[in-house]
DNA sequence: CAGTATCCGAGGTGATACTG
DNA sequence: CAGTATCACCTCGGATACTG
């Protein structure tokens, strides 16, 4: 029996990631960019509708002005996210996802409804492992 | 129309995570541990057979005997991976999925084909913005 | 063989202050 | 409103040497 996912092409082999070049391993070289500790959080929050600036500062409140921009600005260059600036005084900037955005979030979505599942497995699975190692 | 993901029932607002405490957010709290450069790697790996530790370097040449350790340590924690020592001389230590490793790898799995087969999309988008930003 | 211990540099993150 | 700029920390990851 061959408990292997099927339809993954890459191999380890593929994943030569010396001198920081993920250019080899198409996985690591998306994760990493989702890997921001508000990016999945940001993706999440631009699925059910579009924000802007100051709307999603007020969603994610534990989020700095720094990191929001800098997160969106990520994902804005990854394709995920477009950004559209109103010419008003003062401006205001709409952040909306693309369909390449949706399409990723649809695959993310897969792993979020794992962790909201699992999330009570994985914290036993943690105290066992703490409990054990302290003896 | 409703492009929202559903099944997702985890809110923003849920992820109070002040004072690096990621308990409220189990979407972070599971993420954070996979985000690692490692993990996917190795849990890729692992899903396709057993291997032992020195196995695992070979397979993965880039990894530092130290990140190996590590990241292997922190897989076993989280309850993905089982760590078992053959008492031999020298001593083998075999590394194996959990099932609770194969339910979260199948999730994962969603997320590595969708970076398979939009890698080249990703990386025009990057340029895209890279040329714009340059003018 | 399968680790540990130590040091170090790079990058991610936050706090604060400033701007068109 | 929607950012930039600067500083300062702190974790992640790599290199090297050592061990049961």
């Amino acid at each position: 029996m061959d408990k292997r996912v099927s339809e993954i092409g890459f191999r380890l082999s593929d994943c030569d990631m010396s001198g920081g070049d993920f250019d080899k391993c198409p996985v690591r070289d998306v994760m990493s960019q989702i890997n921001g500790k508000w990016s999945v959080l940001l993706l999440h929050a631009l699925s059910e509708q579009s924000y802007r600036f100051g709307e999603l500062r007020r969603l994610v409140p534990d989020i700095s002005q720094r990191m929001l921009t800098q997160t969106l600005r990520e994902l804005q260059r990854d394709g995920y996210i477009d950004r559209t600036v109103f010419p008003t005084k003062p401006p205001s900037v709409e952040y909306s996802m693309t369909p390449l955005g949706f399409s990723l979030f649809a695959a993310l979505s897969q792993v979020i409804i794992w962790a909201e599942r699992n999330h009570p497995a994985v914290r036993e699975a943690r105290e066992r492992f703490d409990a054990a190692e302290r003896s």
